[in-house]
DNA sequence: TTAGTTATAACTAAATCGGTTATAACAAAC
DNA sequence: GTTTGTTATAACCGATTTAGTTATAACTAA
């Protein structure tokens, strides 16, 4: 029924920006490319930086990596914006491990296993993607 | 930040102990296990007869399958519980492909179509696993 | 000193969530 | 036909998250 925040796919688009043309990169320029505000911007920037992906430039404005583009993976991005005080699990899984029925306490075991393969699958595609492939897949098309 | 819901892994629950006890099944029963209340067992139960993979005995109680338990897939499941009322996109991506700025655009197309790549990866994963072989795999270790 | 910027707190409206209560309808047993 | 146990569903609640906004303070370079 819901989805997951917009965090990952603006962090995703910010981070890009800012490898293209670090010293334009302003709050304010950044929510003009993506339709938003400013104060947005920064409270995901702030969360890329904890996560020492970026640096900003306090006061005059403009941001710079921390990391090369091929070392900053999607998964990466994805960790510092959209998993925070939790354990990372993407799944609402109710422990019933320890339930007097033997049928559910197992059955609730292995779904929590299973799901938790299902969501690794997700996560290791992503820990391959690099930011530097979604930039040569970016450029590329706009050379077509 | 914000984890799905709790339907998903208790649609699967619920299924599987429809699948091993029909009869006993009932709201009251079923709540007791899960630890919740038979609203929201009955809620869930709801959006699986949407998805005509269960059938209940409205007044005298129990519930059984509409499919055999090899051809419930687990995707069945999340999408009958998780999915509903959108496109069935996981991440929130905001469509900036018709920008101003080519980058931008360019960005937004290839950072969608990546993240629905990954998704369809934890989805794939999804659709081979069934009820049947859940079942399995609880029931061997329920024998250890 | 000024102008442009970042940092951050506080607040809002909307949506979703799990849970609860209450009411009506249903089916079988007696 | 009544009773009993159940399902179906609407209405509501409090908690939480979300994206956005406003306001204030601090920073940096010109």
């Amino acid at each position: 029924m819901k989805k997951l925040s917009c965090r990952f796919p603006m962090g995703i688009h910010i981070l890009a920006l800012i490898a293209i043309q670090p010293t334009l990169c302003t709050g304010d320029y950044l929510a003009k490319q993506l339709q938003t505000n400013p104060v947005v911007i920064r409270k995901i920037i702030a969360m890329l930086k904890k996560a020492k992906l970026v640096q900003v430039r306090a006061g005059v404005g403009g941001a710079s990596l921390l990391k090369s583009t091929d070392q900053i993976t999607l998964l990466d991005i994805y960790k510092a914006v959209e998993v925070v005080d939790h354990d990372g699990e993407l799944f609402n899984i109710r422990d019933e491990s320890n339930s007097s029925c033997q049928i559910t306490s197992s059955l609730s075991a292995n779904i929590c296993e299973t799901l938790n393969e299902a969501q690794q699958m997700m996560e290791q595609y992503l820990a391959q993607i690099s930011l530097q492939q979604l930039l040569d897949q970016s450029f590329h098309s706009l050379a077509q």
